[in-house]
DNA sequence: GGGAACATGTAAGTCGTTACATGATTAG
DNA sequence: CTAATCATGTAACGACTTACATGTTCCC
C-alpha cells in the first residue's frame, strides 16, 4: 500500500481558518508551517481540484478581472480533517545523508569527516538561532493569537532537534580528533 | 534538477569492505545503517545493474548451483565514493506529520492532541531505550572493531534526537494541559 | 512603460514502495 | 519432506520536484 499524501490535509487545515486561493495557500504554508513542511504548486493545484471533486472544499471562480478561485472548506472537509487528526502519524522511514557520510567516513579520511561535521555544526547552530529568533518575533508581534501556543510548540521541537544536532556535532568532532 | 538517489553510494560504501550479493547487501544495510537508512529490493537490484554499467562495481556470476551475483567495488567506484563523501549532504526538505497534527490540533480538540503527544512520548522513549541498548550490545560484542567509533556516532545522534523528542513531548503536554 | 507580485496550471521525469513471480539450497 | 532462508528480479503505482507556459494587476 502506497503511503498517502498529506497535502490535502495541510490544505484543509489552512482553509479551516479562512477561504483562500491556491496561490495564497502556498504563501500561508510558507508563513505558518514552512519550518517543517512545504508544498510545490505541482502538488497543490491538482490536490485542490481533487478535494473539490470529493466535496471536501468548494471553489468559487471570481467573476471578471484576474482569474482566481477562492476555496472554502466544507462541513464534510472539516469532518475528514478531524478524522485525520485523530489518526496516529504514519512513521516516516528515517534517512540521514549526513550519517551515511559519517558511517563511511573512514573511506575518505578523517579530515573530510571533520570538514563535514564542522559544516553540520555551523548549520545546526544557525538553525537554532533562526528558530529562536522566529519564535521571539512572532510571539511579540502577535501575542494574543489563540493558535500561538500550538505554533510555538512546533518551532520548539525544531529548535530542540537543532540543538541536539549541534551538541552531537561537537561531541563527534571531539571523538574524531581526540582519536588521532 | 531532480534530487539524486543516494542508493548507489550506500551500496558502494558497504562493498568497500567486502564483495557481496544483492541479498547480502540488503541484510548488511539493515544490520549496519538500518537505524537511519533503508533500501528496498526494488531500488537495490536496479541500482546494482546501473553501477555495473557505469563500471563502479563488477559482478561475478557464480557458476553452477544457485544463481548468485557477487559484486565487488572497482577502483573507479572507490574514487566516486570518496568524491561523494566530500560533497556536503544535500538538504532534506523537512516534513513532520506529527507537527502538522500539533499545528492544527485546535480543530480536533485538545484531548486528541494529548493523545497524539502521549503516543509520541512513548515512541520517543522506546527509541531512546532501543538505541541505548543497541549501542551497548555492539560495543561489548565487537569492542575492537576499527569502525566502531563511527558506528557509535551514528547511533548517538539518533539517541539524542529521540531524547529531544521525548523532552519536547513532555513539555508540550504540560503546555496543553496547563492551559486548560 | 516596466517590473514585481498575483494567479493557475501542465508535462516530464525521478524516486521510491509494495506486491508479485520464481526458483534453489539448507536445516530440521 | 517441508519450511525457512537465500537469491534475483519486475510491474504497477503513487509521490514529488522542476521547469515551463501563460496571463493579469498593481505600483512606481
Amino acid at each position: 500500500m502506497p503511503r498517502r499524501s498529506r497535502t490535502p490535509f495541510v490544505l484543509l487545515g489552512l482553509l479551516s481558518s479562512e477561504p483562500m486561493t491556491g496561490y495564497q495557500l502556498k504563501a500561508a504554508i510558507e508563513r505558518s508551517v514552512g519550518h517543517f513542511w512545504m508544498e510545490s504548486y505541482g502538488q497543490l493545484y491538482p490536490a485542490l481540484k481533487q478535494l473539490e471533486q470529493q466535496g471536501w472544499v468548494r471553489g468559487k471562480d471570481q467573476a471578471g478581472g484576474r482569474s482566481r478561485i477562492v476555496y472554502a472548506i466544507t462541513a464534510r472537509g472539516r469532518e475528514e480533517l478531524r478524522r485525520w487528526l485523530r489518526e496516529p502519524p504514519s512513521p516516516t522511514p528515517p534517512r540521514s545523508e549526513l550519517l551515511l557520510k559519517v558511517f563511511f567516513g573512514k573511506f575518505a579520511g578523517d579530515d573530510v569527516l571533520v570538514q563535514q561535521l564542522t559544516t553540520a555544526l555551523r548549520g545546526a547552530e544557525q538553525e537554532v538561532q533562526a528558530l529562536t529568533g522566529l519564535a521571539q518575533m512572532v510571539a511579540s508581534s502577535e501575542p494574543d493569537a489563540p493558535e500561538l501556543t500550538y505554533w510555538l510548540l512546533t518551532v520548539d521541537l525544531g529548535r530542540r532537534i537543532a540543538e541536539a544536532r549541534a551538541d552531537w556535532a561537537k561531541h563527534a568532532l571531539q571523538a574524531i580528533q581526540g582519536e588521532q
